[in-house]
DNA sequence: CCAATTTAGTTCGGATGCCTGACCATATGA
DNA sequence: TCATATGGTCAGGCATCCGAACTAAATTGG
């Protein structure tokens, strides 16, 4: 690699590309490592836009960026693990509330664990002011980017 | 989402996640706005890392973390653009050398310039000094952790 | 109150991106 | 020289997504 091409290597999206799928690994390999082999982080896509007193499958896919279609065959995958279930909504015939079972609030809280886990890892390689910062900025920069980005159909 | 709960949207790897999201969609539009459909993302899983004299498959395979077979799909896809092609490696009867022909040199060219947009967009929501810290520090942070990860198979 | 439209979700068919296993051809080294 | 390692291919499969077309329930405008 010649220096003129050094941009390569070394610019943001790589890097963040990197540091993304080392971070998520880590959380399944430890998650898997105490007991929890359930998902993937395809269906983490999922469970980390359910709110702890259910979501609609629509609104599950609008907040993932994937079309209806795709959520509720997550939908059904992760209701077959156990970790959720599908209720009626008291409040509109046609939907559905996705939930945590009392399983899946299991799950929830060692997911929470594990991503301590990977936290703290890169808060020994960063220290815990430089995390801080890059959560900080990211959160900013997602902030100011979203919206300007096209939409999907579904 | 209650306070206690905060954690479940304000988390590293769910930032780096929705980061790297919007910077590569933003790559990829700018690049089709510009006359340059071509590639998906996963395709530049492969010239990222495809050096300007040529690398061998088994090679970009091991960079991208992608089994040789995964790797020779994405090369035959790239070749039928016209972007990349594959020539006899005169020090190794079995092996080839994936190359960017003339055309994929102008493609590189434009998505450098692609790239330094997306770049400029997150200097001016964060500042230069900003963006060059966080470069620096998911680099370490994926340098220290690179190695930990289990290896593939392929 | 009823017809037209919108919205929530499903089913079907298919593309894509990745994998494993089995294999061939060439290179290497005891 | 022949056993082993390495570069690459072929066949088959699974997971993750998409679009089109559909059902059923809700909403809205006369």
């Amino acid at each position: 690699m010649t220096l003129r091409n050094a941009w390569r290597r070394n610019n943001i999206g790589r890097r963040m590309n990197e540091a993304v799928r080392i971070f998520e690994n880590r959380i399944i390999e430890h998650l898997k490592d105490h007991g929890h082999a359930e998902l993937t982080s395809a269906h983490i896509n999922l469970t980390r836009n359910l709110d702890e007193d259910g979501t609609r499958l629509t609104e599950l896919a609008r907040r993932a960026s994937l079309t209806k279609q795709s959520m509720s065959e997550l939908v059904d995958q992760v209701e077959r693990t156990g970790l959720i279930e599908k209720r009626p909504d008291p409040a509109d015939g046609r939907a559905k509330l996705v939930c945590f079972t009392e399983k899946g609030f299991e799950w929830l809280e060692a997911f929470h664990q594990s991503l301590e886990v990977a936290e703290n890892e890169m808060r020994e390689e960063l220290g815990v002011a430089m995390v801080d910062l890059l959560v900080e900025a990211l959160g900013k920069y997602v902030e100011a980017r979203q919206g300007k980005q096209p939409d999907l159909a579904g």
